[in-house]
DNA sequence: CACTTGACCTGTCCGC
DNA sequence: TGCGGACAGGTCAAGT
């Protein structure tokens, strides 16, 4: 699910937890989401501190003391769960039971153990196993372990600190019940717009992307369907399919129509309407809201701004007309027949 | 080359 | 209540 502004929100909400603390421990489940060799693990990630986490695209990325970086992308079912106290807990992504039921469960693909910088030398004296406050870990990943033990499927795979040898201050974990996510380890400097991020398109929200560049990027694709280009990742980066509905609902524009068949002037509305949606989804802190399923399993509020997005059948709310829903790009795809009328 | 479609996975929901 | 099929908010590789 997460498009930008829920990876924002994620990283917002990440961001007043993890700089500075220490990642003593680590272990995962199925290589493919985190390819990475062992010793690379073993080296740059285990006893790293925490530096500083950002976001490019829908992707995040955990810059840490070691000059490596962690880079996320959840995909469509992706999560990230911050465990500490009752206090500090913030989970973002998908919207399931697993942001507040216990974990790890069946979706959990990476659970990370974190300690406060200060607290180091602490845990060393700390040789009382708490079996109670993280037997319990190791229990339920025994049971992943039995669950998903098909052809692709790899072991968990343990590094640094026993996570079931004594409780850790706190803990990240990475699910993705889809399997589409990934974790990857990559030097800092590789982790940059010059290497790995080469590809992709301007950030929408940035001060100085204009409509004049928006206009431009999407020109570059005239005989494709504007709904495909919004949600092409070189064009624009980090649009996914909820705000191109809203956006192209926002601008009056048929999902289907050809971009050569687009005037500017309706190319800069776009632009507009498709900052404004974003910036919207932030303010709202995603579509996911981080309580859509609270401490007592009630669901909460989900995608309470969408004007069109899985509103068929309702009526438009600015002509009244029936919303409907058919297939542009290969996607889901929502307008309003009567505001949103394709030329031809 | 530009553009579209299928595959990657698992879980859920809907109709028979 | 069970079962097959369609579908899900993303991205590639493979296909047209």
């Amino acid at each position: 699910m997460p498009e930008l502004p829920e990876v924002e929100t994620i990283r917002r909400g990440l961001n007043n937890y993890l700089p500075d603390k220490i990642i003593a421990g680590l272990e995962y489940d199925w290589a493919k989401g985190f390819p990475n060799t062992t010793a690379d693990v073993e080296q740059f990630v285990i006893g790293a501190r925490i530096v500083r986490i950002w976001r490019r695209a829908k992707m995040l990325i955990i810059d840490l003391s070691t000059n490596y970086s962690l880079i996320i992308h959840l995909k469509m079912t992706g999560q990230l769960v911050y465990r500490a106290s009752k206090k500090e807990h913030f989970g973002g992504g998908h919207p399931s039971k697993s942001l507040v039921d216990k974990l790890p469960d069946r979706s959990t693909r990476v659970v990370m153990c974190l300690e406060r910088t200060s607290q180091n030398s602490d845990s060393q004296k700390n040789t009382q196993p708490s079996r109670d406050a993280t037997g319990g870990i190791r229990q339920s990943l025994a049971v992943s372990r039995d669950v998903d033990d098909k052809k692709d499927r790899n072991q968990w795979r343990h590094f640094g600190k026993n996570l079931s040898a004594r409780e850790c201050a706190a803990y990240l974990f990475f699910n993705d019940q889809r399997k589409f996510g990934w974790m990857r380890l990559l030097p800092t400097n590789e982790a940059s717009d010059q290497y790995f991020f080469h590809a992709l398109g301007p950030e929408p929200l940035a001060a100085n992307f204009s409509d004049v560049a928006f206009c431009q990027q999407v020109r570059r694709h005239p005989r494709a369907s504007i709904k495909a280009v919004l949600l092409n990742q070189s064009v624009v980066a980090g649009v996914g399919n909820i705000y191109a509905d809203e956006a192209l609902w926002g601008a009056k524009i048929h999902p289907s129509t050809k971009v050569s068949m687009l005037t500017t002037g309706q190319l800069n509305t776009l632009f507009i309407k498709l900052r404004h949606v974003l910036s919207l989804g932030i303010s709202k802190g995603g579509s996911t809201d981080r309580n859509y399923v609270d401490a007592t399993g009630k669901e909460g509020k989900y995608l309470t701004f969408a004007k069109v997005f899985r509103r068929q059948g309702q009526p438009c709310y600015r002509c009244g007309t029936i919303i409907q829903k058919s297939r542009v790009a290969g996607r889901g795809t929502h307008f309003c027949p009567r505001c949103q009328v394709e030329p031809r």
